[in-house]
DNA sequence: TATTGTTATACTCTATAACTATA
DNA sequence: TATAGTTATAGAGTATAACAATA
């Protein structure tokens, strides 16, 4: 016997905000789109921001290494890292004791353009979740990290 | 003078998974591959079954309006829906108080495979937030709901 | 004139395969 | 043989512009 033929109680469709994956998806490309444009005038993507992160904390000094951390493929990283070199912000060095991996560093200039990217990052993300207040946001935040740590396993 | 001169205080780099655009974007990423994988078995993505819940719950009835409500163009939605028009899943009408709009509805067999996809769909969000347990999932649901309603203005 | 659906086209992000230089 | 970086290429997903049918 089917569910409709057991009395008409039928589970009303979910509404397409209800479902957990359109949430994230949204919240990923509003989240995105707003720190974007913050870092328009500092002519930095969110996406470059995010290597230059890696790289300035030092959770990675070769391309691959900033690709691993970051999740995407390595030959993404090539053109990402071709522009951020060409406009000065990093430096490409063969490793000494092996010179078939580039050590990635920041330039001088570098430095000093991710930490005023990452202030108008840090910035735009608090706009973000001010709807939130504090306590909430820090726990969406590890809400997002306990999944993914079981999620990416 | 700078940061760096005021008595070396400067703060430490944000690591790559404190940053909220990172935890939203592959929370996102991980979410629409585990469901994925989930409804391959009835042949229909997650994007597919965005479309047809809309469809189904009557939040929308028209292509376009199907996707203004999933935020995309209405040129995306044309390849999406030929595929599902094709396979039998949806059929299209004109309408008839206006020629111009192509009404949009489940077929029976639409329907069907519509109710198994999204009883696959549930199923594998909550297994996605199970570290969480009920409450918390809730609460990440709600959160991301409060951001985007403030985002989205 | 304006709107719906459509097509053609292009751009971004991503991935796979093959190449090079090094190990 | 294996690995790091690179190049060429292709596949999604998305968007813009122009067109046909209809209003």
């Amino acid at each position: 016997m089917s569910k409709e033929e057991s009395g008409g109680q039928t589970p009303p469709v979910r509404r397409h905000d209800d479902v957990l994956g359109y949430l994230l998806k949204h919240a990923y490309l509003a989240s995105e789109e707003q720190t974007d444009a913050a870092l328009a005038e500092l002519q930095v993507t969110s996406r470059e921001l995010g290597a230059l992160r890696v790289i300035a904390s030092g959770e990675a000094s070769s391309q691959q290494e900033v690709a691993a951390v970051l999740g995407v493929d390595r030959t993404s990283m090539v053109a990402l890292l071709d522009r951020l070199e060409d406009t000065g912000i990093v430096a490409r060095h063969p490793a000494p004791q092996d010179r078939r991996r580039n050590l990635i560093e920041l330039t001088p200039a570098g430095r000093e353009l991710f930490d005023r990217a990452e202030q108008v990052a840090v910035a735009s993300e608090r706009e973000f979740v001010a709807a939130l207040g504090a306590r909430r946001a820090s726990e969406l935040r590890q809400a997002l990290r306990d999944v993914l740590s079981t999620a990416s396993v």
